[in-house]
DNA sequence: CGTGTCCTTGAGTGGCTTCAATCAGTGTGG
DNA sequence: CCACACTGATTGAAGCCACTCAAGGACACG
């Protein structure tokens, strides 16, 4: 048996709420956690359900929605690679969580995450920050549902999509404006998350493309060729 | 100087997270707390400032918005007496937070609150549930603003305020359908939490009100005359 | 009794939705 | 290799809900 670490060798351990963990833990950590893998559109937990266990997101894209009994839904939150997936200290998925993409999850038992949070200050500040944050993305999203225009919502969207890959940004790039970025919703997605309609949609990333702000490549590939613009558009 | 006390009379004493202070500690908490008073309108604390507090509500209601610079503006959340007002760990506040009733406030010293979650594990739980809720009821809201249609969103509000009450409903009051609400907002409030002009709020209203679900006695005063259609309208 | 604020009501418009048809891309089987 | 079906996206035409603009009413205040 080697001495083989998932976690030493994990491709967010230094983004996730694992981070924080001291090394020592670590062994432990990985004696309770075992990985995950979805495929797009299939049902990672369902709203209602009693999951057993938390997770990390080690790759791709997770909604989070919430449906109405006649069929209507809402994304009410996207989770990427790092972020934790879970309800502390509740029973019960509050909303269905989704994977967009294919996703590979990191899972540890419900327990063992809440002593985690009790016993490692360093972890428990990680998780309340990030839990703080997510009140705030979610206010800033209420702002958007509540005031934005069909034009304005769309261009937060994509401007949210190439703020996330800032890192990648390369000043070339940005002056030749060839942010590419790899749409990880499909139209329906994008619909439910900025609350539309797939034709909505649809229509306004035409309007944004005649009017040389974005350049539609391929379905799931969108260009961005004014950021200037683009940042206009937003409004905030 | 007597013996008195200002927490062991507080009204929210029981609700608030001091709730989860030991009585011991709660001398020194006094000693940090003072309490402020804000008139209807009033801001008591504008985006982007650096308070040297956090508060717990005493009485009235706080509305935390959010603007566009073109003025647009969102209600992104309602607090109540009991409830927490402040963002611990970030400097500068990311909303607006204004005085929808007369408010009464006990603040504290930010960095004194931020130990106390350190070290009191009770106020320390308490205080991530309550967070974990705000990211909920943010959530739910989200849902509201993106798929409701007016009737369902005013009716969804009316029936919120009237929860808000559940433990003052007497079986008496419930059978004759007597569900007096004393709406704390404006409807310039009210749309703006709403997602939605005064206009369509006040047509709205008087829609629910020819229907029998509600009764309009004055401005800010809503009897509930059928509770069942009202849960019904508001479909989640 | 006048004045200002908040709310209501009406008429008309516009933006997003709805409905429907077409197109593009992908996989399947003959 | 092509015909076919199927899913996801686009585009067009028509309709409706909420918005906009405007006027009037209710109520509190000096």
């Amino acid at each position: 048996m080697l001495n083989w670490s998932p976690c030493r060798d994990c491709a967010v351990r230094d983004d996730a709420l694992c981070g924080a963990v001291p090394l020592e833990e670590l062994t432990q950590l990985n004696r309770n956690a075992h990985r995950k893998r979805y495929r797009p559109g299939s049902v990672i937990l369902a709203s209602g359900e009693r999951p057993d266990w938390h997770a990390n997101i080690i790759s791709g894209v997770v909604k989070l929605t919430l449906a109405l009994p006649d069929g209507r839904q809402q994304i009410v939150g996207l989770l990427f690679a790092a972020d934790f997936l879970g309800r502390p200290f509740k029973d019960i998925a509050p909303y269905t969580a989704e994977a967009a993409t294919v996703v590979e999850l990191c899972c540890f038992g419900r327990r063992h995450f809440e002593q985690l949070i009790e016993a490692q200050s360093g972890v428990r500040r990680l998780f309340i920050e990030r839990t703080l944050d997510a009140v705030d993305a979610a206010r800033d999203w209420m702002m958007l549902l509540g005031c934005k225009s069909a034009e304005e919502r769309v261009a937060t969207l994509i401007l949210l999509m190439a703020r996330r890959r800032r890192a990648e940004w390369c000043e070339p790039c940005v002056q030749r404006q060839m942010l590419t970025i790899d749409l990880p919703l499909s139209r329906t997605d994008m619909a439910e998350y900025l609350g539309l309609r797939i034709e909505t949609v649809s229509r306004q990333l035409r309007r944004l493309a005649t009017a040389g702000v974005i350049e539609t490549s391929s379905r799931r590939t969108v260009t961005v060729r004014n950021l200037a613009a683009l940042e206009r558009m937003v409004s905030g």
